[in-house]
DNA sequence: CTGAAAGCGCTTACAG
DNA sequence: CTGAAAGCGCTTACAG
């Protein structure tokens, strides 16, 4: 039978509350209690039953506030999946969600519908960009008991809880050590990024350019463009890239606009091996019929899912995330094992 | 604030015992006041609160028996990690594991096991081996009213309750697909498998030889040998299927031995592609230093933990598994994304 | 600084 | 066929 605080505290001679006070650290105990009560615990190898604890907090009707500028964007389809899954799960717990999806980067309009969600919210869940104005909005809400967990990407200098997301300095190597396995020669490479302006992007780019120097002295980094993660966009730049760079034989599409870096390259009958980053549904399809030989993924379902059941774990369970960064796998997905 | 026992109760003017009988289908409650009982749920959306079930359910005093052929498996190190970080979270409600591991596959043995643990125990995870001598014991169980969930290996023509494992057919065309990018140009390809014996393992040649036939017709499957798990024998065995076929470019592992294999390689002097299964410590060492192309893993964390999962919420949310099979990922992994 | 009591939502013997 | 009551383990306002 597992110990309770009720053993505890006839072991002791003390009430539950008492127990309950020293164990929570909610103060007001006598010294010697205290000392008492924690090596009985001790002794006794107690552990909280989340059960009883999840019960309890049923009386706070702990709300769970998401915020993300995630619309018109493929690839938080699966994030959001990831957390509906979670809620689904902790409501039977009787905790609930609102969600909050906005269209683009307005960083004052993100921050002052914050700070609206705060007077409804336990603690909030945030996909945002990394900027001083969002850091210090976060640093406000956490000055207000409410935690914020950055979701895909971290925001730096701020007091948020945790974050979770992915490698991206990993995801930029994997992507070219796979090259390096289907272009042992070598590799003439032409990169397609979103935005030099989006650190994630540009830690996949860094990450990729770090092992082409430590272990594939054959590859060569031609040219850089930018996608806009628009698939228009995406593809007037390889269309432009291929004319310039004739000898070009792979290219690694760091974000959003495979499709447009795809329809250039068809277009040119030109032969080259794509990798691409994030399995969307066009992705999926240009995988499928070869255009793109592989995808690095993050996990999306997973880093919405993940971030809810720690936000879940903090607020019923009373326990800080045991670690301040939460990297999902970069996968490497191909034809056969997409989905 | 969500639905209660007690609000269906008060709305149909009876008491919570009678709302709980209808709910969980208890019978004994006359038909009228159960229509009644039903409709008001139905009408208030109600949910069962997990945290008050499951504390409810301490009475009971669940345990679950893990029983497993995976003594001296590297394999299962990984499984296992999987089962305790489950058992860690669930214990936390009150519910017990009891682990029993045994060496080698000795039929009788086991069944005399499984019969042995039944007295203490409420479900059981298994992993054996696919024998209708099993499947009997596993009918045997669930008459007892003890379900069970097949791991990693499932057993034909039994009722267990569900299996969590990974689809092996899967596994073989995705490391026939990524030999396709690394080797467009076709491949003479030497299998060395665990045993013809394995239900597994002959999937996995079967998935490989499926989508060499539908995709890649510079593929050819020269030879299979059989490395009984052991690396000795794999090393013995590659070594003469090398001298017998001085034309092979790739080796796929498809079990255990994957040493050995590239022990007889190395010493031939031969410069083959190797892809293996299973990320183990030694296969994770022979990918960082080159020796092998790349590891098909089947997250075996997932797998240990996902069947813990799934006994505990069987046994306290009295909900059987939505899905009767339950694939883990077929993960591919390379040098960068190891670890 | 401490205790007694009520309550979170579900289940279960027991009485009728 | 149904209800009243106790209990699972934890938390919390209240009284002292």
């Amino acid at each position: 039978m597992a110990v309770t605080i009720r053993q505890i505290s006839e072991a002791c001679g003390v009430s539950r509350g008492t127990v309950d006070r020293v164990l929570n650290n909610r103060g007001k105990v006598r010294p010697e209690t205290e000392a008492m009560v924690r090596r009985e615990a001790a002794r006794l190898g107690y552990r909280k039953n989340l059960a009883g604890q999840a019960l309890a907090a049923r009386k706070k009707n702990y709300t769970i506030g998401v915020l993300m500028l995630s619309e018109g964007v493929e690839f938080f389809d699966e994030v959001l999946a990831g957390i509906r899954q979670a809620e689904s799960e902790i409501r039977d717990y009787g905790i609930h969600i609102e969600v909050v999806t906005m269209k683009g980067y307005h960083i004052e309009e993100q921050a002052e519908r914050m700070r609206e969600m705060s007077s409804r919210i336990h603690l909030l869940i945030l996909h945002t960009v990394n900027d001083p104005r969002i850091a210090r909005e976060i640093d406000c809400l956490e000055e207000s008991g409410i935690p914020v967990i950055t979701l895909n990407t971290d925001v730096e200098g701020c007091r948020r809880l945790c974050h979770v997301g992915c490698d991206f300095i990993k995801s930029g190597r994997t992507a070219c050590g796979l090259l390096g396995l289907i272009s042992p020669g070598g590799a003439q490479i032409g990169v397609a990024t979103g935005t030099v302006l989006s650190l994630g992007h540009n830690q996949r780019i860094s990450g990729f350019a770090q092992l082409c120097r430590e272990h594939f002295s054959g590859f060569e980094i031609k040219d850089v463009i930018e996608t806009l993660d628009d698939d228009e966009t995406a593809y007037v730049q390889t269309k432009a890239m291929l004319s310039r760079h004739p000898e070009l034989t792979a290219v690694y599409v760091v974000a959003s606009g495979a499709s447009g870096v795809c329809r250039a390259i068809k277009e040119a009958g030109r032969n080259l091996t794509v990798i691409a980053n994030d399995r969307t549904p066009s992705v999926s399809r240009l995988t499928e019929n070869g255009q793109i030989a592989a995808v690095i993924g993050q996990e999306p379902f997973q880093q919405g899912y993940k971030a809810v059941i720690l936000a879940f774990q903090y607020l019923v369970g009373e326990s800080r995330p045991e670690q301040e960064v939460w990297y999902m796998k970069n996968e490497i997905l191909i034809r056969e094992n997409l989905s």
